[in-house]
DNA sequence: GTCTATAGTCAGATAGAC
DNA sequence: GTCTATCTGACTATAGAC
């Protein structure tokens, strides 16, 4: 509270007239701070263009947004590693929610042979992992540059995606 | 402090008889544990069968692992968002770097069309993403109770990392 | 080796003046 | 509305007895 305090240019005290506690300014911060990060995300899903246009873009605007807002990405992280189930539920119902809808639509329109629940998650997984990983993946022995770089992850996320590991179809692409 | 003291059965203040602060423990601690929980899995990575059947092991297992030892889970996830450097350094050298390599190894013979650093933490993430976001992902709506089976999500991943998202081989499996 | 007692610091939150 | 001053409790760590 003090360091929000600090930032915002008011009393500590001052905090409280505008909310009632930590718990009550916490949830509002997260779910401002997911409504204004997403929001372009959800329009690009929910365009007219084709789904896998629609796909590359929305992970070409993801992993863009994992690499230069950090901030956001350890929000996303530390909403994951919160186990209050009371929290959990109003966020998700107050803003995750049509993220997570628009991603299932679109991967479920794309390929009906996987549950769209689960590949949505992976999608998502897919894109982030690189990026909260960060600090360790750079340490990690063998690691290029060009691992950081968000269009080469998106590039390697969109090809991992549309064929998978077989080799039968090496000269695909 | 007190938490571990009180699960140990000693004192806070006998803690610092063994580890010289908080940050010395905390390091024994992880450590010890990443060495004790992903030996097994290290084992397989190296076997000696053939790469797509060690794959599917080591995706086994760490499904199971993920599902069935959340602290462990957390303990991950908690590693990866941590931002001091020294620390991570220390971890990396210690532990992480040779679950790493294993994998890395691995996913380098399966397929050199991809950088393997990055196809390395890709099928980590696919892994883990389901776990690590549970309680939020049960909450979204559509949920279907296979959706946390670790057989279940397994099957999903080495699927997905197979044949991707391409339809022309529907019939394939 | 393990304890009791406590120092020193920092957190969230409130009271009450203006 | 925003402030100053302060309360209460929790934390890491140390001192020193046994």
């Amino acid at each position: 509270m003090r360091d929000v305090a600090a930032a915002t240019g008011i009393t500590p005290a001052g905090l409280y007239y505008y909310f009632s506690d930590k718990e009550h300014l916490y949830l509002e911060v997260v779910a401002h701070e997911f409504r204004e990060k997403t929001a372009a995300l959800i329009i690009v899903l929910n365009d007219n263009s084709s789904p896998w246009v629609r796909l590359e873009l929305f992970i070409t605007n993801l992993t863009h947004l994992a690499a230069t807002d950090e901030k956001f990405l350890r929000l996303m992280q530390w909403v994951r590693l919160d186990s209050d189930e009371v929290r959990q539920h109003k966020l998700v119902e107050y803003v995750f929610k049509d993220l997570f809808v628009a991603i299932r639509d679109l991967v479920a329109e794309l390929n009906s042979r996987y549950d769209a629940h689960m590949l949505a998650m992976s999608v998502f997984g897919l894109v982030v992992i690189s990026f909260e990983a960060g600090l360790l993946l750079k340490l990690m022995p063998g690691h290029r540059p060009e691992n950081d770089n968000p269009d080469m992850v998106a590039k390697h996320v969109i090809e991992l995606l549309r064929s998978g590991l077989s080799k039968t179809d090496d000269n695909a692409f």
